[in-house]
DNA sequence: TAACAAGACCCCGAG
DNA sequence: GGTCTTGTTA
């Protein structure tokens, strides 16, 4: 509202910025505006995820940081493999330095925006890591930080830090970007961590147009370094700063609103609020308790259907939440046994698939030969004899500040110690990639990718792959090419110029395209669909029918919140936010016995319960 | 070096 | 339940 309020007010789209943190609130909120003004407005605004709208930002002035404008982004697991490379090559246990906690660690730091030299000046860190027994850990942080750059790619913390540093370091950058939005808004606002929260105070320096939502009832992401101060000490330090509080709640009929205020009520670490409905009483909430989490599943999709076949609602008014992505299973099985149509957000996404992936490290390959991760990923798929050890051999000279192509483009230059076959080999796969470079040029990416998959023998590979999988694997690809022909059609339609490097952003960041419908037996049906998705995807969305299963100790709360520092707080906030959700019916539910990590466990109905 | 099998470890959440 | 690692063999 705020949003079409201002551009009946005088402001144009592009002068404003409007940041979210879950991709589907982004897409979410661009559909609202789109209602009120209009599609050819709504477009032009800047509106995203702060990780989509500075990459953006970071791909127009890459130059100032010594990034090429076609820069790569690791994800997650790119990050972690570089991690174990780099623990591997410093002859340290993987036993002490977890790939994983290290890159949490790493994460953690940036998102304060510790830069490796300061983590190195920095006693209290240092002193921290030799009593957890990680005394090396600065060290794995820089030599992480220069493989990053030499590789030219940005993990998703760096979008975050060198957007800081772009600003710090080039004050016209920042001056212009500030001239540039007259109005900053941010949604969620209890979910900033540092990084976010001071690219959002430098933005918004020069007009002082900044408008902040936020409800520390739901802050749930203190794991990504959020915090609430953030939002709780902006009346002190941004002068007239005015303060809107906002108790009564649209949404939700009184029976969730008391329900939700009940068990918020629990939590110690709180602003006091009295949130209030004035809608009408409505049906109470319903609580339900399954022996088995197929059973609970098997419920639930029942519940679903009377909903739709006898109450008259259409599946898009309804959201099933869970804790945890693992979660999706049954209650996929259980829908998909019924005929009910559902999506599925988040977890595993199509662009983490194996195949996908290799496609994709193909194309990152050819936009950026440097790209560390995807060179390693398939410089021998499909196999092309080049095994293990011949890889660490061009690692070891990499080491000296050379990238693996450059090396293995002309391996005798480099006194590489392997024989005339293996170099043979080495050079082979170097000129494929600029063959394809050189089609890059004069293809589109759509017809790029095809030749990509037919020329490097992916096709033949998955085609003689006579495996039940292989068949999904293939179809797959061929989603995966349609995928790519939309999006370079799409962008023609309005008139960008499309490039590779544009849609492998939008892969890297969008982290799934559009979730497929399960279930649809024509395109027609393709509107109406049950969602599921974690609790905390669903946040700052709204349903008119609300399914929260797996309301159990050990998962609603999980098990790791216990250990932490208020993290019962935190997952109580989760089940707020679940709760808050709902408009008209709230369902509950628990197991008494559920399948994790392959065995059946008995559990126990949650505290918040 | 490739292919396959057995064992280890794991996952809480998002971009 | 799945992925990733390690070991064995040709």
């Amino acid at each position: 509202m705020k949003i079409a309020y201002l551009l009946t007010h005088g402001y144009h789209p592009q002068d404003i910025i409007a940041l979210t943190f879950t991709k589907k609130a982004a897409t979410e909120m661009q559909q609202r505006i789109q209602q009120i003004v209009g599609p050819a407005p709504a477009r032009r605004l800047w509106m995203g995820t702060f990780h989509s709208l500075f990459c953006r930002i970071l791909r127009r002035e890459a130059s100032r940081l010594g990034f090429r404008s076609d820069f790569t982004i690791y994800d997650q697991s790119d990050s972690r493999s570089l991690i174990k490379t780099i623990i591997k090559e410093m002859e340290l246990d993987d036993k002490i330095y977890k790939p994983n906690s290290v890159q949490a660690q790493i994460s953690n730091a940036k998102n304060n925006l510790i830069t490796p030299g300061m983590y190195s000046a920095n006693k209290e860190l240092l002193s921290y890591d030799i009593r957890s027994k990680r005394p090396k850990l600065h060290i794995i942080y820089q030599n992480y930080w220069n493989r990053c750059f030499q590789a030219g790619a940005m993990d998703f913390d760096d979008l975050l830090v060198y957007t800081n540093i772009l600003f710090r370091d080039h004050p016209d950058v920042l001056e212009f970007y500030q001239q540039y939005f007259s109005y900053v808004l941010v949604d969620e606002y209890q979910d900033t961590n540092r990084a976010q929260h001071l690219i959002v105070e430098q933005l918004a320096a020069k007009h002082c147009h900044l408008c902040v939502v936020g409800d520390d009832a739901q802050s749930i992401y203190s794991f990504r370094g959020a915090n609430i101060h953030n939002i709780l000490d902006m009346q002190h330090k941004i002068p007239d700063t005015k303060l809107f509080k906002l108790e009564q709640n649209y949404r939700s009929t009184q029976n969730i609103v008391d329900a939700a205020n009940s068990l918020i009520a629990k939590n110690k670490d709180q602003i006091h609020k009295t949130i209030f409905s004035e809608k009408d009483r409505g049906s109470k909430l319903i609580l339900t308790g399954t022996y088995s989490d197929l059973e609970e599943s098997y419920q639930v999709a029942g519940r679903v259907q009377t909903l739709h076949d006898d109450q008259g609602y259409r599946y898009r008014d309804i959201a099933i939440l869970y804790r945890t992505n693992a979660q999706s299973r049954t209650l996929e099985e259980a829908l998909r046994k019924r005929n009910i149509l559902y999506r599925i957000y988040g977890g595993l996404s199509f662009y983490q698939r194996k195949e996908i992936k290799d496609i994709i490290s193909y194309l990152r390959l050819i936009t950026n030969p440097a790209d560390e991760e995807a060179f390693k990923r398939v410089i021998n798929y499909p196999a092309r004899g080049i095994g293990q050890t011949t890889v660490n051999k061009v690692a070891s000279i990499v080491a000296t500040g050379k990238t693996f192509f450059e090396v293995c483009a002309d391996p005798e230059a480099y006194q590489l110690d392997v024989n005339k076959g293996t170099s043979a080999k080495l050079r082979g796969f170097t000129a494929l990639i600029q063959h394809f470079q050189e089609l890059n040029a004069e293809l589109n990416a759509y017809q790029l990718c095809e030749r990509v998959i037919t020329e490097s023998g992916i096709k033949a590979d998955l085609a003689q792959d006579i495996t039940v999988e292989a068949i999904s694997r293939r179809e797959n690809v061929q989603e995966l090419l349609s995928a790519i022909q939309t999006f370079t059609l799409g962008a023609v339609e309005e008139g960008r110029e499309v490039k590779l490097v544009d849609f492998l952003a939008d892969v890297s960041l969008s982290g799934d395209m559009e979730p497929e419908v399960h279930n649809a037996d024509d395109d027609i049906k393709n509107s109406d669909y049950v969602s599921l998705m974690t609790i905390h995807s669903a946040k700052g969305l709204e349903f008119k029918n609300v399914f929260i299963v797996g309301i159990e100790e050990n998962l609603l709360p999980s098990e790791m919140s216990l250990n932490e520092p208020g993290g019962l707080e935190e997952e109580r906030r989760l089940l707020y936010v679940a709760l808050t959700r709902a408009e008209e019916n709230c369902y509950l539910s628990y197991a008494k016995s559920r399948f994790r990590n392959g065995k059946s466990e008995a559990c126990k109905p949650s505290r918040f319960l």
